[in-house]
DNA sequence: GGAAGAATAGAACGGTCGTGCTTTTCTGTC
DNA sequence: GACAGAAAAGCACGACCGTTCTATTCTTCC
């Protein structure tokens, strides 16, 4: 009776269900150890398959760090983009989008933090198309949250003596910076500190 | 008759001029490709050295990351803490502080922007003396610009109703974000919007 | 339940890594 | 300018990398 069943569920051949493992297993380890240090062999080893099974799945390590992006990002959606659609347009969306994504890093969706933030740092001075997807998946968020932050403007729930780009970009600050602090420090206090920064600053861009 | 000499002129010894180079050219260099990927071979052929003759130098890579991340930290000190001690304590020091760090980013001090930054996320989940030094960096600049925001409090330069801590969070989250924007996406101009977030959000938590 | 094909394993390759050892070249000093 | 010692180079090593090829085991479907 369920209505929205685990994505696993519906991965019908075993290889579409070990390549699923593998992906899981790969996006968790790239959060920690890096997405490209992550060793053919070492990930192999983590999910129990030898390095030659492993790689027969994507034929290429490019491959497999293309498949374990795209992964990262469909769970990235389904952490934060589709939880917030439920929120009403305007300032409650805003609020949602930044606050789903504190909590996509408070819970760990993935052990080392946000995934994109991990691998955008490793990839952005590699062109290629590891670091197109990555960049792709950053623009999509960074251009959805400034389009919710237009329609809160257009209803008059912010001000809009400041453009929409730049209130973005002090929003995301917030909690790109408390996932920085986390993964360094290891103090997870950080991000109610971000979500009391976030809520403040929108309460301070409502007009008078 | 210059009173600051370059420090260049300093080192008296062959070894330690070409030590020098080789410092400049690994903390460069890692920004870019990462500290770690950064390979003896690498960094031998970017200085024009043999592997050997380049790791005669340090003994062991560990040796060398060390050195490499203590010559990054010497030159922050250079770029941002020693010109603002020059600003009176209080709200003008906190200003100096923020301003020479974002100057710092802005004209590429490192060519791929902060070193720490980029360094802490490859090192967060590795331990060992890298890593402990990394941080130590970065722990002394955060407690350094909270201990600035706490004498302009105690100045009546800035509120009291939020904790020091907290408030050099919100500064420095800018300089990060704007940090990394520019790192994935090569935009300039976020610096700008950096300095101006700052300088909006240091104004609207001075007493009325 | 047996055939067809997908999934996995095993062994081996050329290449690069960090590192040690030996030899050659260069620097600084009397 | 020669001598002592520092600096640099040359070479070889074992380990691990991504990748290929072949052989084996397991799934799936009639």
């Amino acid at each position: 009776m369920a209505v929205v069943e685990k994505q696993t569920d519906v991965l019908k051949t075993k290889g579409e269900r070990t390549r699923h493992v593998i992906l899981t297993t790969a996006a968790n380890l790239a959060t920690e150890e890096g997405l490209d240090p992550l060793s053919i062999g070492r990930l192999a080893e983590a999910t129990d398959m030898s390095k030659s099974g492993l790689f027969a799945h994507f034929g290429s390590k490019e491959e497999l760090q293309i498949a374990t992006v795209e992964h990262a990002a469909s769970l990235f959606v389904d952490a934060v983009i589709t939880p917030a659609r439920s929120a009403p347009k305007g300032l409650p969306r805003v609020w949602a989008l930044c606050d789903h994504k504190i909590g996509y890093l408070e819970r760990q969706v993935f052990p080392g933090g946000c995934f994109f933030a991990a691998t955008s740092v490793e990839f952005s001075h590699r062109p290629g198309p590891v670091r197109d997807r990555i960049e792709d998946m950053l623009r999509s968020w960074l251009s959805y949250l400034e389009h919710a932050v237009e329609q809160a403007q257009e209803a008059g729930e912010l001000v809009d003596t400041l453009s929409a780009c730049e209130i973005t970009f002090e929003l995301d600050s917030f909690g790109m910076a408390a996932n920085w602090q986390h993964r360094v420090f290891g103090d997870p206090s950080v991000y109610d500190g971000a979500r009391r920064a976030i809520r403040e600053r929108l309460e301070s861009l409502r007009p008078a």
